[in-house]
DNA sequence: AAGGCTTGCTCAATCGATGTAGCAAGGCTA
DNA sequence: TAGCCTTGCTACATCGATTGAGCAAGCCTT
């Protein structure tokens, strides 16, 4: 409350007629164990509150080798599902009593390593990667700074990992769009169920894909590998994709699978251009989760990804101190 | 790289033959002003390779007095809105070699202050607050722990606060709808154009409306107070007094003016259960953006805050060290 | 050959909090 | 009255990086 700078242990200690050990003893409970007598654990504490003191927490962290800092790395933040990731790692960091420090770091994997390295370097008590793009070099950087460290939604063969059940998920949706939609027949392709976007040789997608064969084996649906539109994870590339299908066949098909949230914004342009009675024709499903898109002008199945229990299972092996590779499966909800 | 534990820039100088400030001076760049020799640096810079050092940020920022570390504050990472403020943010900070850290308070004022003072704790070299409840607080705190600091989306009398033009977005989106919409009668207030969500006696709501009334007014379309309904933010309370009105009316009154997508939230849920014909006869838009709110059943306008440009220009204020109040509106743009 | 300058480094204090070791004063026992 | 314990505190080293001060060796000048 003074006037210049933050007062220290040493202010505090002068103003109050004793030493920074004793003032540090009596803030931080310690006092019994230093034997002070609670009077002059009561004068530290009003000179304290009066001065306006606050711990430096860069000095207490260098000492006790440690931060109070809970360090989350994430790809991006404009993301729903990332969103709800950071909002539950925030609420859990707080009932632990550290600092949420969250850094986006993209999807590239060298600027991923250096956030993981900026956050090692601030001694971070804990770590959690979401969405690592090469999860190795960023286990191997966590295990040689001792760092708690585990991986959510995508896994780490190295560490503990949590992530969602993708091919549980698709499985699922794929199943639901299956019943909804007729019975389709290998003679006409416009009567097929399509999966829309991912990249086949990114894990979370090849999972995906193999719920969705599942289900189509399961069912005599699976005719063709033309039934798999693995274009990418962008808007634009999954409205291109869904155009030159809708060329194809001539109408829209009767059933899609749009494997993200960003896909199904390409998917939703292509739609805004037909009519009302050809959207009637057809299923849709999306594997992710927008509120909006639940009122979106045709019937809709979507995946929910369960941030919160990811979250929370994450910081169950960390208190656990789960170190070696470990893999969590959560199930997404259907909505 | 070694086995246990971080190396210090002690053991890089023992293994390379020098001395701590050698070192240091050598990984800072600053060895010319310190006269070592190349061949001294390339030595020390190979060492420190190879046993993978990096800098203890905590010793440094301690040393120094601050810490690398960019703050910000925000209510929650849900929110469209805020989850673009932080990517942004994240962006900003990177490009001036800070490391963001981004702590979620709630709107609770005890919470921000909490969070704020924790930031300062561990000397954040500035701090952007996003949506404070109880601003003056936290300037206080910021000022005087001599920490940088801007507000942003919600003002503080006291600091630089960055703010979207609130009343200037609101007049173009009436205005708006007020063209989109028959001219509204004052016989019959299903005529009307509505305001719906929010809360009177927040800054934010009350610059809203203030700019919807000066539309109505100039539009001879302002009849009665009944037209304001500032039922608070949540989707819940918007989707109830939409019935409300609803019911009252006897239809969807002709113009609609949300104030949140929150509230827009509401107002779908109500509009799901209304037939196609209904909805045709009346007008919408949004004080606030949602890509999938724009592909719903009927026309929207929408209002988009430049989350990129307030957060730009927050950079600014601190970049020229404007300490004192000064508010600056960003306008949003019309979807 | 004494004095001064340059080059290339090292020493040691410092930032603020923590915690171990230990000191001094008083009380109690033998 | 010496020896020991308890009580209540202080002294000091420590964490790791930074930086002002300064030292030693070599060269140049006059």
């Amino acid at each position: 409350m003074k006037s210049g700078q933050k007062s220290t242990i040493y202010d505090i200690a002068q103003k109050a007629g004793s030493s920074p050990s004793a003032v540090s003893a009596a803030l931080n409970g310690k006092w019994k164990q230093r034997r002070l007598k609670p009077e002059t654990v009561e004068r530290i504490k009003r000179v304290a509150r009066e001065e306006g003191y606050t711990a430096n927490l860069q000095a207490r962290g260098l000492r006790k080798a440690e931060s109070g800092l809970a360090g989350m790395v994430l790809p991006d933040h404009e993301n729903r599902f990332f969103a709800e990731l950071s909002q539950q790692f925030a609420r859990e960091a707080h009932a632990r009593g550290l600092c949420p420090a969250i850094v986006h770091a993209g999807r590239d994997a060298e600027a991923q390593l250096t956030s993981v390295d900026s956050l090692i370097a601030y001694s971070v008590d804990l770590l959690v990667i979401a969405g690592a793009t090469r999860s190795p070099e960023l286990a191997q950087a966590c295990r040689s700074a001792n760092v708690p460290h585990v991986f959510v939604d995508h896994p780490c063969a190295e560490a503990p990992s949590v992530v969602t059940d993708n091919t549980g998920g698709a499985s699922v949706l794929a199943k639901t769009l299956l019943e909804d939609m007729p019975q389709p027949e290998e003679s006409d392709p416009a009567t097929w169920l399509y999966f829309l976007g991912g990249e086949r040789h990114l894990p979370a997608s090849a999972e995906r894909i193999q719920g969705f064969r599942q289900q189509c084996d399961a069912a005599d649906a699976f005719f063709s590998d033309d039934q798999i539109l693995a274009c990418g994870y962008g808007s634009a590339q999954a409205e291109q994709a869904l155009s030159a299908l809708h060329q194809r066949l001539g109408r829209l098909p009767a059933g899609l699978f749009v494997n993200s949230i960003d896909c199904f914004e390409g998917v939703l342009s292509v739609l805004s251009h037909l009519p009302e009675t050809e959207l009637a024709r057809s299923t849709f499903g999306c594997y992710d989760y927008d509120p909006f898109a639940a009122f979106s002008r045709f019937p809709l199945r979507m995946i929910r990804q369960r941030a919160d229990l990811m979250v929370e299972e994450a910081f169950r092996q960390l208190d656990a101190g789960t170190a070696g590779p470990r893999l969590i499966q959560v199930s997404p909800e259907l909505v």
